[in-house]
DNA sequence: TTGTAAGCGTTATCAC
DNA sequence: GTGATAACGCTTACAA
């Protein structure tokens, strides 16, 4: 290090041409310079809390703000062993299907002071360079929304990074988690359904890998079965509109005739099968079918569909994401894995009918 | 420093346990220890084209695996003065209605090898407080997609970190830029609908202050002045749906009358607008009016829709932005500043009536 | 309250 | 090729 010679105070444009000319940044010890005080005496006034006199205080902000000196992040964590950075890992497609996760969970880990690395990824085959990056950049914490395997989440707890799975069901395995029910609610929207008369039920789900799809499958399929309904078709699609345009040709072929309702996993895939529906196959919406989606995205709600759908409590659950995430790193160790389940939240919309007809008539 | 004392290769396990016993991170000083050899050699090995022999090479691999070593970015930059960290700022309506751009920036980054660090600000003003940040977190380069003042355009250059502005007009600022030609695009539409017969026209525009938004009403309204067509009210918007619906409500409120073509600075406006028309006031689109979008998002294309609108080459801006800023971090020091223009791409949709009707009638 | 000095975990520059 | 050793820019005992 060089040495931390007492000197009387060097000018400030002096010691700025010095820099200058030497092309390097910006220290603390220039500042120190400047200010006529130690290098220590700098680092001090830039941690909040720190006992330095005003006086201390005060020369040291002026020829900090002189030099437009900034303290180095990396140089600091190096010691702090906090980084202030937080990895969201996110795939691309709920990138492009729910923009406004990402957004909330952002906002949500600025307003605590912590930045957001993103990781995006094409396939959930990427995670295991993902996870390489990850654990080089010393963050102080993962939030995934992506598939994760065991083995994955114990190098978490190994390396002890916190780690929140934000929308993902990780079955049987001990993992903070926030997310929405999604068998809940799919059970409830079926038993809603049921209720208003529909029987033939038909489903067009994401990918089958997808885990949040999975849920939402399962829930109504569950349901169905329970309630003594026929037997619904089951069409995997990609999460895109044009999977829901595909799903409802292809469903309507299998069962040999237009079901009651069809459940899609989200809203780009229900609004493909409105369409579908409405201009391929001219079959009204809702009156001869009904279509329910999930997610309530922008677009959902807009006068050409105003969709029947699920709401998840995206904002709240990014609160508790961030809150848990920033507990958790303050915590600093072992604390019990906590899942937080919050409800999703009906939107009737007006692409499904609700109430029982007059008179139920029997195909 | 720990004394780096040679001795013959302690075994792993035993090394293990005295870092879990210690509590710290693995070190390449553990790994040196356990292979047997220096530290420096450790480094070199995961340092790509150094000079190492396959026996050692070998011997450090084993070690690190065995431990689970992995390099500790902070430390590296601290010294490289790089961190292979990108930020990219934001705003949180460009995040909503334009998802895909981030998603493309983002992944061309990491396929360069850096990673995104992402900054969402609520209001443009925000920026202050995120160029604080960006400071300390020693960026590599700065992706803004928001409203720079010379004042900050000047600081980035003073701090020498390289700034590639996204799809925003600086205007008389020497700064690399990666944007779609807005201004020529709108007059090339205007062009088109006004041979398609289009008179009276009417905007939709996005925020004021916003330079994109900006543009495209520029380049309409230059050129709707140039042929000498009737002048057309401006409302401005704020980029959502009922910006949309709301302006074509005011817009015919002003002039008296249904305009021949309304121009929607993006497609949640024009999407408003087209609902608005059709479900509120009956109004046939595009027979009675035509409706223009731009982005061509997501939504826009289907069936409900099939909005007429301009197609920004998202992928291509993206990549061309990874490479400019890559290029400047490889240069690292004066370049000439460069601004890569890509023009809009036309998509017909349903929306706008292009062609003249056999009977041209005078209102 | 303040200054001294010892790290944090790397990379880079040397001799050997 | 390899190993000492000096940075990088900061935080934090500890001594004064």
């Amino acid at each position: 290090m060089r040495p931390t010679t007492l000197q009387p105070a060097i000018s400030l444009a002096e010691q700025k041409a010095i820099i200058l000319q030497e092309g390097r940044r910006v220290t603390s010890y220039d500042v120190a310079l400047v200010a006529g005080v130690s290098q220590s005496a700098v680092s001090r006034c830039f941690k909040p809390g720190a006992s330095v006199s005003k006086k201390t205080y005060e020369r040291v902000m002026k020829a900090a703000e002189g030099l437009e000196y900034i303290p180095n992040a990396a140089a600091r964590s190096l010691i702090t062993r906090r980084t202030n950075i937080v990895a969201i890992v996110v795939s691309h497609s709920s990138m492009l299907y729910n923009p406004a996760a990402l957004s909330e969970l952002s906002q949500q880990l600025n307003r605590r002071g912590k930045r957001a690395l993103l990781f995006t990824m094409q396939h959930e085959g990427e995670i295991e360079q993902i996870l390489t990056d990850v654990w080089q950049f010393q963050v102080d914490g993962v939030i995934a929304a992506s598939k994760l395997t065991p083995a994955h989440v114990e190098e978490f707890r190994r390396r002890q990074v916190p780690l929140v799975v934000f929308n993902r069901h990780l079955r049987d395995m001990d993992v903070n988690t926030v997310l929405c029910d999604q068998f809940e609610a799919s059970r409830a929207l079926v038993s809603r359904l049921a209720a208003a008369g529909h029987r033939q039920f038909a489903l067009i789900g994401g990918p089958e890998q997808n885990s949040v799809a999975r849920e939402r499958l399962r829930g109504a399929l569950d349901r169905i079965e329970e309630l003594g309904l026929p037997a619904a078709p089951v069409f995997y699609g990609c999460f895109d509109y044009s999977s829901g345009v595909a799903g409802l040709h292809e469903l309507i072929a299998r069962i040999g005739a237009v079901p009651d309702v069809v459940i899609c996993g989200n809203d780009a895939m229900a609004m493909g099968c409105v369409d579908a529906a409405r201009q391929h196959l001219h079959i009204d919406v809702p009156s001869q079918m009904s279509v329910v989606g999930c997610d309530a995205v922008e677009g959902s709600q807009w006068l050409s569909y105003e969709l029947t759908t699920l709401r998840q409590p995206l904002h709240k659950m990014a609160i508790a994401t961030a809150d848990l995430m920033c507990g958790l790193i303050e915590a600093d160790g072992e604390v019990e894995a906590e899942k937080r389940v919050f409800a999703a939240q009906f939107v009737e919309g007006e692409t499904a009918r609700l109430h029982a007809p007059r008179a139920v008539l029997a195909a």
